[in-house]
DNA sequence: TGTACATCAGTGAACGCGCGTTCACTGATGTAC
DNA sequence: TGTACATCAGTGAACGCGCGTTCACTGATGTAC
């Protein structure tokens, strides 16, 4: 029962949004083929219709989720008001509980170091992504690019630690970095 | 063939350092109860004569790996020069080519989230002491605990990031964050 | 535009494999007297 | 201190299970004429 070049497409984009998901709540271990399909709707076979094997819709998944969790940053008119209402989400409540849904170097980075080139290539154009929309926020800056990074790695790390420890320490880590520094 | 208490007990810390070894290098999940048992020299139908489970496991392996992590810089006789040597190994080639013997909280971080309230209350407890190691030596600051969370969580953010960059980026973000902040 | 046929998206059974855990067994160790 | 016996650390086979991937099959879709 072949379906139409549309409908297939439409399949593609089902399996990318589900492994989006499936990958930030559960891990790229965590969550398999089959979870993923099943998630799309579908059954596990038709999988290897659409991509060649588990790290190439990794990779795919990747440079979608990055572009997608970006897009309200990067295109904001005013660049430092995006960045600060960047932040603000960032280390919001909403993100620590809602991973599936979050930034993908906070919820599949650790896994992404021991994946294949093509996850990692996809990784570090997502990263260079967020990054230069931290920077275009910060232009005021003597070195916005060194800053963004900096600003980046504060950000996931916050979110991580706060994802692992217990609720009062997730708590005080997210307030620790909202506050303005000193 | 039973041996000895004494013996038992040595069992038991290299069943420790093994799983320290492997579940920072292979993530939760990617680390084997055979694995790890082979890595420490013995078959794995012994396991359960130390540990009730994997999770058990794993939560008494982050305590002792947060502790041997932080000791140079809990017991650094000079706070201030004992917090600079800290983010210097921290950010370096070595501790980013070498997960297994890094920061737990770097390594195993994403996957905690996920696990059993052991292993996080033990994961907090971790992130407590090195918050506090990092504390002593920033004690100039107005606010030293909200600091501290906040150096740690740029730390974990940096090495978390470049491990699964690709090497130029990778090499990028760990120069930005070792600069002196602006 | 209509027809004949090749293509192939999706299904569901099956594959080999490694996982966490259990268990019967062994014989040296620990302990009660 | 010596003896008799219970304990139990470690071995290796076995368990049920889910994994990533393959494959024969189906029938609607795409295409060549």
């Amino acid at each position: 029962m072949r379906v139409s070049n549309r409908e297939k497409a439409l399949s593609r984009q089902r399996i990318l949004d589900a492994a989006g998901k499936l990958f930030r709540e559960n891990g790229v271990d965590g969550a398999s083929v089959g979870d993923i399909m099943r998630e799309a709707g579908m059954t596990h076979g038709g999988f290897y219709r659409h991509f060649a094997d588990k790290e190439a819709l990794l990779a795919a998944t990747l440079t979608k989720v990055f572009e997608e969790f970006a897009r309200p940053l990067v295109d904001a008119p005013d660049a430092e008001a995006g960045l600060a209402a960047f932040r603000n989400r960032y280390l919001s409540a909403e993100h620590l509980a809602r991973p599936g849904s979050g930034c993908p170097a906070a919820a599949a980075g650790a896994d992404i170091a021991r994946q294949g080139l093509a996850s990692r290539e996809a990784f570090s154009e997502g990263v260079n992504l967020l990054a230069g929309g931290i920077a275009r926020g910060l232009s005021s800056s003597a070195n916005p690019r060194d800053e963004s990074l900096r600003e980046l790695a504060e950000l996931v790390g916050a979110i991580i630690l706060a994802r692992a420890a217990q609720a009062d320490l997730a708590k005080e880590i997210l307030a620790a970095c909202s506050r303005p520094k000193a």
